[in-house]
DNA sequence: ATCAAACATGCACGATGTGCATGCATGCAC
DNA sequence: GTGCATGCATGCACATCGTGCATGTTTGAT
């Protein structure tokens, strides 16, 4: 028995497994945009994607985490860009700048990005899914600023700035959807970038206020 | 036809409705501790209960959010110690003071908490609606808070503030708790006590970390 | 006492998710 | 290329889930 370390890569194995992956996760957000993510069933997910219904659980094991695994490609995006950073950057501005060299990109990942966000906004069966995998990237997040500083990946600083930061982001893109219900497309991209901007600052400086002068 | 405004508290009906919920969620959290979230149907705590199987779905849509139920009602708690706090208080100190008197209380609420956080770390499945419930509340918090500080709910501060203090918590209670691994019951309840401390200074400091000195 | 609304329950049914057996495609050794 | 072992897609069966609907019972107001 020979053991391959080229586990993972290589092979036309992999490039189907991965074609068919992302075949199933565009076929569920686009059935999940026309008809609403409640009315449509696995089945129909499955026949979309031109696979069985039974194959379609060997891939994800909800619709609901179908749909949400584009989520998953933007915040890796994220990830990687700050990781591209200049160690000589603060922390939290490196993470600013990453978030605005993605938010830059335009290409079509991230308008499914937002037509994703968009039926978060209507279909609150979807709203855990989305946390946990924010949650899940909050990990890789924290492994990455704890690089960046040398220090341990399970030292409470690196967990905490993570969780924030995409905490703080998940706030700020909310709250742009929620004020963008009438704009049919476009609510102003550089407000959204503005607000980015103003949150990240925000944790940065410290989030406290005073009290009442009274 | 008189409108009645007296809607939701008093009578015999409402008492049974709430004593119902607690004695179902108290059944859930009971079963799902002796056995196992993933290996307690919906059936059995029905029983457990003393109620019929369709009853349950007349209080709770899944397991899930039975057994997670129990978490809400500790942050209900805590909006509540916050918005006793002095108005004199700046915002983060206050939210400190709050969380501190509630892990002081010591009742049996917490814990049927702290249970319910061990069973959430045993099983994936529950961290989805665990995360649902945390930011339900983060809502009812920025209200607290906007209303504190005489803001509009919808502005971006008290949003942000109350997203970030949420998250802060969740990351310190689930260190807390992974490093509860060995120690069979208390490790260190004064430990928990200081790293929320740590945490909420460092929220209220300032996030941000200088690059490499290089 | 009476009545209407709220509620618990039973029933039926579509949908979900998983274990298991099978057959085909792939990658590897020769 | 031949043969073999492994991985993966698929079909099938089955337990569970979650909901709409109809029915009988309890509750609260008049």
């Amino acid at each position: 028995m020979i053991l391959r370390e080229d586990a993972g890569m290589s092979g036309r194995r992999e490039r189907k497994k991965l074609a068919t992956r992302a075949a199933v996760r565009e076929a569920a957000l686009r059935l999940a945009a026309r008809h609403g993510v409640e009315k449509v069933t696995v089945e129909q997910i499955a026949a979309e994607a031109d696979i069985a219904l039974r194959t379609f659980f060997n891939y994800f094991s909800s619709k609901e985490e179908a749909v949400v695994a584009t989520l998953a490609a933007g915040a890796e995006e994220l990830i990687a860009e700050f990781r591209a950073r200049p160690r000589t950057e603060p922390v939290l501005r490196a993470l600013r700048e990453a978030v605005l060299v993605v938010m830059a990109h335009g290409d079509a990942g991230r308008r499914d990005h937002l037509e994703a966000l968009h039926l978060i906004r209507r279909a609150p069966s979807l709203v855990p899914q989305q946390l946990a995998v924010l949650a899940a990237q909050e990990k890789a997040l924290a492994e990455a600023i704890a690089e960046r500083l040398d220090q341990d990946a399970d030292d409470i600083y690196p967990m905490l700035c993570a969780a924030t930061v995409m905490t703080a982001l998940r706030v700020v893109f909310n709250r742009w959807l929620d004020r963008a219900v009438e704009s049919t497309d476009l609510p102003s991209m550089t407000a959204l970038r503005e607000e980015v901007d103003e949150a990240i600052t925000e944790l940065a400086a410290g989030l406290d206020r005073p009290g009442r002068a009274r």
